[in-house]
DNA sequence: CGATTTATCCAAAGCGCTTTGGATGCGTGG
DNA sequence: CCACGCATCCAAAGCGCTTTGGATAAATCG
């Protein structure tokens, strides 16, 4: 069923009828009311591809899955995120462009999505210190919102982020609260924004007590459950051993708890943990009460409030750049308790 | 830049400098040289809108993402599992247009892909047995591969699917070699086809050796951790428990993993555990040595080939249906041993 | 009551591409 | 030498929609 067809069968013209279906003034209420039933009788639903042509506008935002060629990893609050991203978006008649490819050819990707014209705007995850990306899409002036930040200059560009740093900073006051002294930091990879950020709120809270961060307690990584198992495996087996872990994913923390096990030890006992817990829907903290005492930062909400503010920018693009910062919650569960008196 | 502009500076007919691009051979060689240089010096693509409407194709794929209203839990395995098509969509020139949906919508996504022409095929996640879906793709002749299968009449459709019987049939064999008489099964929902040709290899293995299934030790539910670790919690607590547990994914085996710490035991030891790993990118069975022994899968490869039977089928859509078996990999880790002497 | 609005609708011109149906000039076999 | 095939290129007609610039009749105004 095409506009033609249709406009036929009501003994209209295509421009009524078009402006009927997209509530333009110029067409009286019955004869309105008539297109409405008519198109919804046939299932007519405009040509896409037609539709953008003639509007400007594609009705798709883009998001780039960069693959790794070492590490091959998905980022895995990835689905999450597009399913907050993805609520919003279909309830403005969005859709979503992904595009996978290699790391390397990724400002390629954002570059196609201009020329090709095939998005109105995109969201850049996972943003580095000074991310290259965002005076890419600046100059090729596509709408865009970060999720995270890029280093400084937060102004210069739309972003929703959580409060890393702070977010750190009180887990660790926690621990300190709690008699822990020796509080080890697992962490992501420090060229990824979020991680130097939750390294600096851990080490501020550090100094506060007049505590010197040490490097050997401190790790940075791909946050695998690998690397939580190994790390954790190695600090444990010192000789004076941390009593508590600062983690920064719940999948690093699954490794994390098999060295604990290992090493015959009781989390929430003999080591404490808190971690960043993402809120991923696949891998809960528990069901009602936590299992891991852990800093909450649901990523799917963080997915649509990205998505609802890329849309606003896309309505109206001449504003200035906005930005929200979330606080995590801090959640108290069985993983955390008083530093082990020293024997 | 648009061809028309292009067009001006080759001082070429747009006609020519089309076909030039597109690989006509009604087109000097010379000339071709000289337009696609001009071409890459420009930047020049073509607009994906104005393409697909004159050639009637999108260029583009669809998945649909469906979001529960009740569990509201995204796939785990959809991440890996796009990353794998995308790789061969992207190499091919197609990217992948993403729906999220309520999933009482689902079916609506489908149809609005078919008349608004959005994509010229879909892959169909997650069948159940007798998926209503398979016959609504094919009364809207969208070409359609399901990574899967749905119930029985497997020829009608085109698929690629794990021997999911064999893998647990084989599976629970070896959990049998070893000893064990007593094995629990945790498994998806019964809904899911891949849930039920699971029990049934399980069953199956277990009848030949003359053991009749104990439903006590047979739990199907939603796949997460907690689930896992409940279940496998409740079975250990009963007078004779099991000494081995068969868990169709990582996930769920994590919490089985914590149930059995918990409940004092060691994991190979007084408890083995074989898991159905979909080789998931972010939760990885060991890096060198699996933990866990495994009948593995990877989900990201079959990826790769949902994709690439789809793109033959949209390249010839009157070809017969196709299908793809694999078959999984039985990796022997360190969560197995002989079934413990009764004490 | 004639002149203006106002409400309602339409024909036709794009949007940027592909593709059909010629043109044009050249080499060639009879 | 001429008709014919071949290689190379072009003008123009779509693809299915939106939108501009009227047209027409009814309603309003002075």
């Amino acid at each position: 069923m095409k506009l033609k067809e249709l406009a036929k069968i009501l003994d209209l013209s295509q421009t009524t009828v078009s402006r009927a279906l997209n509530g333009y003034p110029e067409v009286r209420e019955a004869t309105r009311k008539r297109v409405m039933e008519v198109a919804l009788a046939h299932n007519y639903k405009p040509d896409t591809r037609a539709k953008g042509l003639a509007t400007g506008r594609s009705m798709a935002i883009g998001h780039v899955i960069p693959l790794s060629t070492q590490h091959e990893m998905v980022n895995p609050v990835f689905a999450d995120f597009i399913a907050g991203a993805g609520e919003i978006y279909s309830s403005n008649g969005y859709d979503i462009l992904l595009s996978v490819v290699a790391d390397v050819d990724e400002e390629n990707a954002y570059r196609k999505f201009r020329s090709s014209r095939s998005v109105d705007g995109v969201i850049v995850h996972g943003p580095h210190a000074d991310d290259p990306r965002i005076d890419l899409l600046k100059s090729l002036e596509i709408p865009f919102v970060v999720h995270g930040r890029a280093g400084e200059n937060e102004d210069r560009y739309s972003w929703v982020d959580v409060n890393n740093r702070h977010s750190f900073l009180r887990a660790t006051e926690f621990l300190l609260d709690l008699g822990h002294r020796k509080i080890a930091l697992l962490n992501g990879l420090e060229s990824m924004d979020f991680a130097r950020r939750r390294r600096e709120g851990y080490e501020a809270a550090l100094l506060a007590r007049d505590i010197k961060p040490n490097p050997i307690s401190m790790v940075s990584g791909e946050m695998t459950e690998e690397q939580g198992y190994r790390n954790a495996k190695r600090m444990l087996a010192e000789s004076t051993p941390p009593t508590a872990f600062l983690v920064s994913s719940m999948n690093m923390t699954i490794g994390v708890r098999r060295a604990i096990g290992e090493a015959g030890k009781t989390l929430g006992r003999d080591v404490s943990v808190v971690i960043h817990d993402d809120d991923i829907s696949y891998l809960k903290n528990g069901d009602d009460i936590p299992i891991f005492t852990a800093a909450r930062s649901p990523v799917r909400q963080a997915g649509r409030l990205c998505a609802e503010m890329l849309l606003e920018i896309i309505a109206d693009p001449d504003q200035s750049s906005r930005n929200i910062l979330l606080e995590s919650e801090l959640m108290v569960g069985m993983s955390t308790g008083p530093a082990p008196i020293k024997g």
